[in-house]
DNA sequence: CGCTCATTGAGACTTCATTCCCACAACTGC
DNA sequence: GCAGTTGTGGGAATGAAGTCTCAATGAGCG
């Protein structure tokens, strides 16, 4: 049995992921913490980031192959990402009304759902 | 300036992909292709595929970090991926309603969507 | 038919995300 | 504070997707 430690990488590590405004990328994972922590190493952003998807503490998502992480606990939710700045942000309605159970055309049966939106974020449409 | 030749292979590999029950990976299609053309070569596929995607006639989609690859020409649609075997397939309805330009909260302009549908296809879910 | 240039196949190579290795550092219980 | 074990950093290693090289092949115009 290991006993998780307390650890300063770590605790910046989870910081910088609550705090984002949507699923980051590792290296923009590192980067970020970086700013805190400038000796943290590639290999302890990935330790940790499975270290928390084991412990259902985040988990990745793929955009356009992109691979991100973002914590968990926001519940239901989606994805925007902007066109302009490349950044993903999470929101926190969702479009689409598809109970789980629901049969498709086709008899294909549905048990989960994932929505991306693109467009333009604040920042972006402001600009023009 | 190049002239794009109509050569067996090209043939085969559009056909593939127009034959498709959705979205496949590069090397499904290429499996596919070589059950007409046992000698086709992995760069041949990749060659063919990013000459469509530059012609549009073809485009890449990700799902869950896998890159797949489907025939434009479909119209709006999306995917559906079964939990069962893991297959793809393309739906014609969809479960969003959200113009271009629709607003969301926090000022979050759309342009475009992408949804993926998770659950049983009808092969999978008559199993049980 | 003959020629030329696009295309092909095979494998080496590149790129990038992620993991491994290992010596050193730092938690935690005592 | 000490011991012992876990965590860390950095660079090498791995694995997978896709690209490149090059000699051989073949499409298509004249």
């Amino acid at each position: 049995m290991s006993t998780a430690r307390q650890t300063r990488q770590r605790e910046v590590i989870v910081q910088v992921l609550q705090q984002a405004e949507g699923p980051l990328s590792a290296p923009e994972l590192l980067s970020r913490a970086q700013a805190t922590l400038p000796g943290l190493g590639t290999a302890t952003v990935y330790r940790t980031l499975k270290l928390m998807q084991e412990q259902g503490e985040a988990h990745a998502v793929h955009l356009d192959g992109e691979p991100l992480y973002e914590s968990s606990g926001r519940g239901h939710h989606h994805h925007f990402s902007c066109n302009g700045c490349g950044r993903v942000f999470s929101l926190a309605s969702c479009p689409v009304a598809l109970p789980k159970g629901t049969v498709y055309p086709g008899g294909f049966v549905v048990e989960g759902h994932e929505v991306t939106l693109y467009g333009r974020c604040p920042a972006c449409a402001a600009v023009g």
